[in-house]
DNA sequence: CGACTGTCGCCTGTCGACAGTCGTCATAAA
DNA sequence: TTTATGACGACTGTCGACAGGCGACAGTCG
């Protein structure tokens, strides 16, 4: 998480106070700091902070409002608890929408495009030959995000981004069910491949099976 | 009385204020009451409620996240200005979503499901003959979204709720340009007899064209 | 001994006020 | 007339305080 968090906290120079209790909370949630079904206090919260309940309760709602927190009127909030059948839900509406990101992906892809991705595949190599499991799944994911965020379609954007923070909570609590981690790392290529092909069903479908074998790695009953 | 609730109002009985403002804000805008592009000025709405800013903000927050509004920070946030570009990268993300609600359907659906079904087709078909153009909308978006409320999955639940949302949002601007009406209510009758014959492919398929040939119909540059 | 009921404390929901920032408009310089 | 500049006003962001609801616990009744 932290190759993520430096590029982020970087990058994110928001000027609100809300809006740093957000990225802070949300960074908290979905590295596991703070665990599912924990309980947010505001004025807890607010005191540890150093700053009042106002913008707290503004990072608490939006959270919630983006599904990462579930909140109890009058009683709490706490962090979603993900399980089996969650996930398995979660990825079937991901592949649903990587599937369609991919093909206009095939459509309008630059040159450039083609080299982060190949850049980021060697960035998943060399994470799996450190045996850094971590980082392996941080870099897999931003392999992804990448692929949704080429689409250029804000509304992919948007709904891929709270898929993949759910994702991000799920991956969480079991981070390490890789049996080959080199093999990861590889099912990326024919992805690229079939990109560059230039075949929107080859794509797609290269895509969605990738996707379910990484459902099964993570969640086997399926 | 019988349909389902369009009067958000009197079916509402929300707890917390923030609630009710939320509820409100967002049927106004659905509504084009408020039009798209509007300033939203926290005091001001609050004033007029009665209330204070804290709920106001609460609500305006969260619609903000959900993408109904948008805000410039320390200055303004107004309605979301939808365009024909925007409506047709919405309805690409709507099919990718539907089409996975459409297949769970086949696969899960009961008898009260597919009654259910029917008599939204028939209210269309009342609302088509009375040449009542919003009321034919309204049934058609309900049809659809008690389509993908029984696949049964929270997150295709989330994002087509908040795609819905949008959807409701382009058609508040021209809500007219049907050319023949009962078409659009029989255009159903394909995707209810797909469901029933428990061809999976040969359903999506069916939605597939059907939400693209309503595309179409409002935006015809497509 | 177990189920019900009333009280208590913690936390959320709401309020009014203050401070800081951005756009606007008038004014001045070219 | 057109463009830069600076004060003004309006609105958002943040603060501390109060009121009210919900769960927890203890005491009572069966």
């Amino acid at each position: 998480m932290t190759g993520a968090a430096k590029k982020d906290s970087s990058t994110i120079q928001r000027n609100t106070v809300a809006d740093q209790v957000y990225a802070d909370l949300r960074g908290r949630i979905l590295s596991g700091e703070i665990q599912q079904g924990e309980r947010i206090v505001e004025a807890a919260l607010a005191k540890s902070l150093g700053i009042s309940r106002a913008p707290v309760r503004e990072a608490v709602n939006r959270l919630t409002e983006a599904g990462l927190l579930e909140s109890r009127t009058h009683f709490s909030t706490t962090v979603l608890q993900m399980t089996p059948e969650k996930v398995r839900q979660l990825y079937a509406v991901r592949v649903a929408v990587e599937t369609l990101a991919i093909r206009e992906v095939v459509r309008r892809h630059r040159p450039e495009d083609i080299e982060l991705l190949k850049g980021l595949i060697k960035e998943m190599m060399a994470r799996a030959k450190a045996k850094d499991v971590p980082g392996l799944v941080e870099a897999e994911l931003a392999f992804h995000e990448a692929l949704w965020k080429m689409a250029a379609n804000p509304y992919v954007d948007r709904v891929a981004g709270l898929l993949f923070d759910h994702m991000r909570l799920a991956l969480t609590v079991d981070n390490a069910g890789y049996s080959d981690l080199m093999d990861v790392a590889r099912e990326h290529e024919p992805l690229l491949a079939a990109i560059v092909s230039g075949d929107p069903d080859k794509a797609a479908q290269a895509l969605s099976t990738h996707i379910m074998t990484s459902l099964e790695t993570f969640v086997p009953s399926a």
